[in-house]
DNA sequence: GTAGTCTGACAACGTTCGTTGTCAACCGCG
DNA sequence: CGCGGTTGACAACGAACGTTGTCAGACTAC
């Protein structure tokens, strides 16, 4: 067979994944310059400079388009922010520390990525379910490792559950405040504030007990 | 003249105030059952058995009733909240609580407000701007009380007002996770907790320091 | 009753969308 | 070269949308 695949000495399974690839880095384009509203087939298309065809060839509709861009961020900001973690000094304070400020580091050197999980994760059903989602394994491991860390007077799951629920809905409100410009404080100003709100959302549940 | 306006007994600007009503409150039907995306001039209509020409009569086009929609609903819950605030004792915890219990009220007497603030306004640009231009609001009230009450070691504007959006952004998310039953506590524990993580976040940023 | 307004149902126009299909030009390989 | 897979441009279909217009019937005021 005269034809196995390869094109301009690239086979065919490293081209559709590059598309792919381009199509998710597309969607993050329209999303962010326009808005959910504007995220079609035809313009993630135009400005891949692809045809719908390889658009139908990697996902089976928009939403599954969305989901992957949605789900390339989370991931990346999931796995910078361990390795943060894991790279920090024991204290919890530290780790705290680490974790957001790796984060942060993310979407603030990718506007595109704060978008995607921020503002437009928001209002898509899909997506938000799946921003949820990665907010609940977060803030299960917040609770194991605040667990570890003070073994004495934990409140129960459900208040330690929320406590991390209103860490990550509070921080999204900030980052994005001062991304959009309305708030305005250096890298480390608000990741020193972070941490501070982070460790006294976590010591708050106790202080007031049942 | 023969018509001077009246029709079954109502004036012609009473009428069209109760058309402008309903279609908001039919809005938030479309909104709150099957989502933002829902929502056109078209599925609103039918939900308030109206006809295009009356969206017309009271909207130039669909932001503008979104915008009416989730503006009536800040408005009812900024003003349920202000006057729990009045009511209550001068204690800034009382205070709080007062302001969480009265706002939480609302949201969880119609679920299709909660959806309104907290899930479909997030991925609108011109709602997202009303619910943000609201928080601001709300946060400078907060910064205004905490001041007055605790006149030594304020951390300067930004940080505070980083606070507040903290605590508004966490509370959103409590609250729909709450809402949506992801997380199951009661309403005396939802606020108990929510009071105490927001003055936890009141606290938080002068134990850090500058 | 009669004129004038209000109401509701529906048609119609142009636009955009998702989706599929067609077709010439291009490229690697024998 | 020539064959077959690959690519890009574009047409075409039905559906939904925003928006405006038409028109018969219900109602009010004189």
């Amino acid at each position: 067979m005269p034809g196995s695949g390869a094109y301009r000495g690239i086979g065919a399974d490293e081209r559709r994944a590059q598309r792919r690839r381009l199509l998710i880095d597309s969607a993050l384009d329209c999303l962010h310059q326009d808005g959910l509203a504007a995220v079609s087939v035809r313009s993630v298309c135009a400005q891949a400079r692809l045809t719908a065809r390889y658009f139908y060839e990697n996902f089976a509709d928009l939403d599954a388009l969305l989901l992957a861009a949605v789900d390339t961020v989370l991931e990346e900001v999931a796995d910078t922010a361990l390795a943060a973690v894991v790279a920090a000094p024991p204290e919890v304070a530290a780790r705290v520390r680490a974790a957001i400020d790796a984060g942060y580091g993310v979407v603030v050197s990718d506007r595109r990525k704060a978008t995607a999980l921020l503002v437009a994760g928001a209002g898509h059903g899909p997506m938000r379910e799946r921003r949820r989602r990665m907010i609940i394994d977060f803030a299960d491991v917040m609770i194991q490792n605040i667990a570890l860390l003070r073994q004495a007077g934990l409140p129960d799951r459900a208040e330690l559950r929320a406590s991390a629920l209103f860490v990550m809905g509070g921080s999204a409100e900030v980052i994005e405040a001062v991304l959009s410009g309305r708030l305005r404080m250096s890298r480390a100003r608000v990741v020193d504030q972070l941490t501070a709100l982070w460790l006294g959302a976590l010591d708050a549940p106790s202080t007031t007990g049942g």
